[in-house]
DNA sequence: GTGATTAGTGAATCGTACA
DNA sequence: ATGTACGATTCACTAATCA
């Protein structure tokens, strides 16, 4: 299990990019049933699925089939568990499909409520799935429970897996944080539901019944996939996945059955404009930024052998020597490595753990690689 | 489905009722297996099953926090499944058992994570019960994840259920919505983890590594329980299930295999007094007032990204980018962080310092901030 | 006594690259 | 496959200690 934040082991294999995205129907609603529509996708071609599935299931009443066909109550013997088992099947046969087409570093999202979500998450558990959060979203307009029988039904449960539990995954750790003012994001979602201008209406009536907020999909888009990534999604519906990856340079596929809602879909990602670059860039992460090694900042001078770094309290001060080694006494190593030793601790960043003073004001030496940094890019 | 919100129609019957509780071990704590245990009590003779099974978890090496101290995880041999397989027998089993105990109209509760709450949940359906809500634990001072990968994971879940589609079940609308500051209550639950003086200690370490707070068993019980009720936790550790529902007025039993976890629970249960109403109110957690990102306004389509805001006097003008985060140029920084840089100031607001131009009309940001507000409140 | 600072901790599926 | 080095990473709250 790993996490990559750059886009550089994508980056890294333009050609085979580009080659599956030929044959990829990038920006296309298929027709008819998903597990039909993705069986035309090559494996290992998606780097995200979001899938929003029905769980229109009308127990006691006319019974429907996922398909939409009906059930004959008269000669089938139909129960609960009938029920249960016509959905475990179609959920299994469409998260099945989705696995085969995801990347070995794909992920997979799902969106439910308390009707589907727990059926979905044993079954793609039972597939390998392997569940990184399960990301609540907290409705803040909800409907209320009119007959005052239960609790209002206030959020919907999203579930983020990746392709196994060793598999790679992605995660822009630092967009989310930049998103949530400095903290790290949290497994709750605050978000409105779709209301308002950015709802589908026809003749004064909502063109689908459950049309999910963009901002939703623009939170999970940003977090799990890179400009450029390829983004499918099973139940289309309005669009609402297509209009995001629009906006925010991804690329989309849609599986949907129905006629009105591929039109509805089509018309809607038409007037979706793509932000322009710099509106897209986002803050990165340490570790995709260039690195640095101590011994760089000695040789070009930011930091002079024989300058002594010490631990914020003073409790340990050491000598920087020529090939960016430190030593207190007999004792040397790196930065980190010293650090860790000195603590007697499991790990230590060294670029935070050592400090220096430079112009009578106490730093960190990260301090200095941020110096070498700019000085560098020019 | 129905719903009774008085205690009448058990009322009806004080002579069965008082009947069956002198067969049942009322107050007790009944050794060994949760499953053997619940083979003594008589069918149909419980009003509600509290369980916080094993989660599972399935955790890896060690952690480490960024200062270099030692996550203390749960490692204990009664959370250790081989396999899901393993898992779902075992839940399955004390399912059965819970259901059979249960009365008609009895409820049931089971509290987890995204480790094994998705397996329970579709088990318990497949056995007959039917969710009536899932309640989601929002948790105010979650763990943080330490090294970046994945969102903070700050909720568990909680599933209320009742013995079957056509079954009654309790409900107490009103109590709940007393407890809500005269509004439905929600599905989502904010209150702070156990710690602090309900902790129960022993030389200065945690008796239970995963004790409840006591404030979730309270709206667990006063929601869906009448006094007089007996409430039966199958997985009862330090008893936070008996020591709510003795101060709540509510009958208990308890299953517990651990020797110290039946002492601790015991002698903490001792300790507590039955529950004056004035207390009551002072158990729920305040209100939390909202708090608002200001990537929250960019995701939500308040502030596009690509929007230019300045200051008041147009020295400055920056690009907003999807993140939420602001760019000039090279520079770039949170609202608060860029404004503070580019002035030079110790500190900035950037909701006031920042200006955008809506309509003709130039704002401070937080005139975006107080629409996001009004779209969300409650 | 009071406010400020420091230390500790909670159900956590918590790295990657290269030799 | 296995080991080693490098590197990146935390929020809310409580309790204890210090000024």
């Amino acid at each position: 299990m790993a996490v990559l934040e750059t886009t550089k082991p994508r980056a890294k294999a333009p050609a085979r990019q580009k080659q599956l995205s030929v044959e990829l129907p990038l920006g296309q609603i298929l027709d008819g049933d998903c597990v039909e529509a993705m069986r035309s996708i090559p494996s290992g071609s998606i780097d995200l699925v979001f899938a929003d599935p029905p769980y229109n299931l009308q127990l006691g009443g006319d019974l429907n089939r996922p398909d939409g066909s009906h059930v004959d109550a008269v000669t089938d013997h139909w129960d609960q568990f009938d029920s249960f088992k016509i959905y475990d099947d179609f959920t299994r046969d469409w998260l099945i499909e989705a696995k085969r087409i995801l990347k070995p570093d794909g992920a997979l999202w799902v969106i439910g409520s308390y009707h589907n979500i727990y059926r979905v998450g044993a079954i793609l558990q039972d597939l390998g799935f392997w569940i990184l959060n399960d990301i609540v979203w907290r409705k803040s307009n909800p409907m209320p429970n009119f007959r005052g029988t239960r609790f209002t039904n206030a959020h919907e449960t999203l579930l983020w897996c990746s392709q196994g539990e060793k598999a790679k995954y992605h995660f822009n750790y630092r967009a989310m944080k930049t998103l949530n003012d400095e903290l790290q994001m949290r497994s709750d979602w605050v978000l409105p539901i779709c209301n308002g201008a950015e709802r589908l209406k026809e003749g004064g009536h909502k063109v689908h019944p459950t049309q999910k907020p963009e901002a939703l999909l623009y939170r999970v888009l940003l977090s799990t996939t890179e400009r450029g990534d390829v983004v499918l999604d099973p139940f289309f519906g309005t669009g609402t996945t297509g209009a995001v990856a629009k906006r925010l340079g991804r690329e989309w596929i849609g599986c949907e059955r129905e006629n009105v809602y591929r039109d509805a879909a089509l018309k809607r990602i038409e007037k979706e404009l793509p932000l322009d670059e710099s509106a897209l860039t986002t803050m990165q992460a340490g570790r995709s930024a260039p690195k640095v090694a101590f011994g760089a900042l000695v040789e070009n001078g930011f930091i002079a052998p024989g300058t002594e770094v010490f631990d914020k309290k003073r409790r340990w001060t050491a000598t920087v020597r020529a090939d960016g080694s430190l030593a207190i006494g007999k004792q040397t190593g790196s930065i980190h490595g010293l650090g860790k030793d000195l603590q007697g601790a499991p790990s230590c960043n060294g670029w935070t753990f050592w400090h220096y003073e430079a112009g009578g004001e106490v730093k960190p030496i990260d301090a200095a690689r941020q110096l070498y940094l700019l000085a560098v890019e020019d």
